[in-house]
RNA sequence: GGGGAGAUACCGAAGCGGUCAAACGGGGCAGACUGUAAAUCUGCUGGCUAUGCCUUCGGAGGUUCGAAUCCUCCUCUCCCCA
């Protein structure tokens, strides 16, 4: 007997999946659907409070794009109000507010990015300052008296905050209303998120009932660990990969994940299918050094982003400069110019400052004590020294920032 | 509205009149070891025209030879009571 569609449907939805909730009703809305030829509204929102998304926004647009695929589609909500506003989630910072103009850009920025992934045909992009900004103080009083502190204080990190005396504010406690008006708005039929993001989601499915709309299904995903192996990947924390990042850094960052980490990522990352990176697994614990499938993920992850003859470049670039250690053919340049030099050379320290290498000339002492500082090959010790400049010369800090030198010539005014 | 506690460097957190550019932990950077791994060990982690000088302990004043430390006011946060 031939698989139900929905059947097969789900078992789609399901791979990857944390939580599918309830499973019933996103069943019978992906029945109704195909009875009726329609696809299902499925729900995504984002904030465009940093322009960049990063590999772990990939693994909700990953199974977005799967929706897409078996034929649904994508409403994606640009949190363009939100980002207005300001967050003041988090600790005693307070976020920046960011401008219109910057959001604007922000949210063209996202967009590129996120059809790297998405179907652009398949893909209704909305705005919600287009709800949020004209509603009047009696339609938010409306909103607001939707919902309890009691229940507000069931999320978990109000909750841990409250017990810890951290401040939280009641535009926080407005936060998750407007998520859950934005699912009235567009009248969603499923809304995916991270597992962090569970509390909001559910508390939309009653903000809907509340608007006499059936609630959304949700489908929560898997937060990817950062490249520190501990904390969710995030751009604040800076253990992120982004797309957007030249496939040398994808590379080289991918490399820089543990083992362990390395099949999380193939996991929630990787084409590949779950016997295959079993297998690749049961390979490593047979013997063979893991750098060979690190390579490989990273190979993956950085031809995804760009294409396979830059992602090959990065591996040759990888290989040389951190494998072998040899000095990279292509590194930035600093132009060194004759009034920096005297009798042809120029104190290390200066040079080091004028490369962008160290932000003080503190920075450059302690490095130069650290024996981290080296040029053409030679290790700097004397925080004093005078270095020859060379066109062509290689100033190296630490294990892997480079820059080549270059004497501008003569010509000064350019 | 009343009472109490608090605000310290990137984060957390000591210090409570001089010896404080400020303990300790985390993070970050560098060195060793490696597979640029991870883990571990070690060092560094305000700036400068540098054996000295300058700025920094929520903000503004004040006391003092001297203040992160004491006083006044302000701003913000938390707790208890109403």
């Amino acid at each position: 007997m031939a698989k139900d569609p929905v059947a097969q449907q789900m078992e789609v939805i399901r791979r990857g999946a944390v939580a599918i909730v309830p499973e019933a009703e996103l069943e019978a809305r992906l029945r109704a659907a195909i009875a009726e030829s329609r696809p299902l509204r499925v729900k995504y929102g984002a904030d465009p409070s940093a322009p960049d998304i990063h590999l772990g926004h990939t693994v909700p647009l990953g199974k977005l794009r799967q929706f897409q695929d078996l034929g649904h589609l994508v409403v994606f909500i640009i949190g363009d109000f939100t980002a207005l506003v300001g967050d003041p989630s988090g600790r005693s910072k307070t976020r920046r507010r960011l401008s219109p103009q910057e959001v604007k850009e922000n949210a063209l920025t996202y967009q590129d990015q996120v059809f790297k992934i998405l179907d652009r045909e398949r893909t209704e992009v909305v705005y919600n300052s287009h709800w949020l900004s004209p509603m009047r103080f009696p339609e938010i009083v409306d909103l607001a008296s939707r919902a309890t502190v009691a229940r507000m204080l069931e999320r978990d990190d109000f909750a841990k905050r409250y017990r810890e005396g951290k401040p939280i504010s009641v535009l926080e406690f407005l936060y998750p209303l407007m998520q859950g008006y934005d699912s009235v708005m567009v009248r969603a039929d499923v809304e995916l998120g991270g597992t962090d993001q569970t509390f909001n989601l559910l508390l939309a499915r009653e903000i809907q009932r509340e608007y006499g709309q059936p609630p959304q299904a949700i489908v929560t995903l898997p937060l990817l660990e950062g490249t520190d192996g501990v904390q969710k990947m995030s751009k604040s924390l800076g253990n992120y990969i982004g797309v957007s990042e030249p496939p040398r850094d994808i590379f080289g960052k991918v490399m820089s994940v543990s083992d362990e980490l390395m099949w999380r990522y193939y996991e929630l990352l990787s084409r590949l299918s779950a016997p295959e990176i079993a297998a690749g697994r049961e390979e490593c614990r047979r013997g063979t050094n893991p750098i060979v499938w690190k390579k490989k993920l990273a190979y993956e992850l950085a031809a995804r982003f760009s294409d396979p003859g830059q992602a090959a470049a990065a591996r040759d670039y990888f290989e040389e400069v951190h494998q072998k250690k040899e000095v990279p053919e292509r590194m930035p340049e600093v132009e060194v110019g004759e009034e920096a030099l005297s009798g042809g050379t120029i104190p290390i320290i200066d040079l080091l400052r004028l490369a962008g290498l160290v932000p003080s000339n503190a920075e450059a002492r302690r490095k130069i004590a650290e024996g981290a500082v080296s040029y053409d090959g030679e290790k700097v010790n004397e925080h004093g020294a005078l270095v020859r400049v060379k066109d062509n010369g290689v100033l190296k800090l630490g294990k892997r920032k480079f820059r080549r030198t270059r004497l501008s010539g003569g010509r000064k005014n350019n």
